[in-house]
DNA sequence: CTTCATTTTGCAACTAGTTGCAGAACAAGC
DNA sequence: GCTTGTTCTGCAACTAGTTGCAAAATGAAG
């Protein structure tokens, strides 16, 4: 139960409509917890009907059409609550390394074409994240939001360095493995 | 549509029993594709409906109730396709991450002992696959499919090393961060 | 052979996330 | 004005995974 959460973060940093926080999720918050404009939109009622957010009436005189929210103390309150509270780490899946287990049953043909696919994606995000690293975390800036924020890129940096070098050398090996059909 | 191929997988490795996938699926494929026995056995009965997996009627002559399944040709044949297939990466969903963000902006109060013992859970599944490794891939074993599994095994070992490098990080900056509420 | 516990299999209901579609509001062109 | 396209919001149905519970089969004890 993450999600609502998430929102409760992304509208804590900035009250937002529905599309603002959906296009947030598609960059910074979305790098750790992605959500589609649906689930949001669905979780923002649930929000504000459990009392944790509200709409902000405002702004524009009743016209421009955007509801954006804000939190409430008691919407903080259970963030604060998650937060703090104890959470068993949810096991891994990851559908890649299960293909190459499988690879190893019924050959590797195929297979390799998409692991060059995936080590340029990875390459790519490495890329994106390090141009934000380096827009937002000059040296120097040490408010603690600002390193805990920074603890989190270095976390989506190194996963995605550590991908490409493990990408890379899987590459390596299959260069090596005799040819292996489909059946 | 990952579970049905991680079956097909454990079952091409050895022909089980629900019972037995269950238990399999708690070791070697759980690493990087759980699933509770409620999701098998629904899945048995959808791939023996479909003709890629068939009940091993034998063995004991109708007593012994363990039902345990094999392999067809069409459910290999399936495996190799899905194998082949380009597949996108989908975006990462990590609540530790998403937790520290929301620290960043309610507070850190109550999160550290959740890190340590985090720290400690990545520390003991490191061990268990370095366990693994010394027993299962000692140095000159290089089949083929020998060395595909070590390098899976081997990005379970990397990235259980990551965590333990972070979350060491991580600690390491809480302890110099000034101490903030749970408001 | 009956009773009790355990193992093995499985159903049903629920939660979270995804996909497809559609209506309401505004914006621009005629 | 009216039509057309785009933005923003949202419903409904579906898929995947989880949780709680229970029946059938076996095994052990009396």
């Amino acid at each position: 139960m993450s999600l609502p959460h998430a929102i409760l973060t992304a509208l804590l940093e900035k009250p937002s409509s529905g599309l603002e926080l959906t296009r947030r999720f598609d960059r910074s918050i979305g790098y750790f917890w992605s959500a589609t404009h649906q689930q949001i939109y669905r979780e923002l009622g649930k929000l504000e009907a459990e009392g944790h957010i509200r709409a902000l009436p405002s702004e524009q005189p009743a016209r421009g059409q955007k509801k954006s929210y804000e939190v409430l103390p008691a919407g903080r309150a259970e963030l604060a609550r998650w937060t703090a509270a104890s959470q068993d780490p949810k096991p891994h899946r990851d559908p890649l390394l299960l293909r190459l287990r499988a690879a190893a049953v019924v050959g590797t043909a195929g297979l390799e074409a998409d692991l060059n696919r995936h080590l340029e994606l990875h390459r790519r995000q490495l890329a994106d994240y390090e141009k934000i690293e380096q827009r937002d975390f000059p040296p120097g800036k040490d408010a603690p939001h600002d390193r805990i924020r920074h603890l989190v890129l270095r976390a989506g940096i190194d996963l995605e360095t550590f991908w490409t070098q493990w990408l890379t050398h899987a590459l390596e090996e299959f260069a090596e493995l005799p040819e292996s059909g489909t059946t």
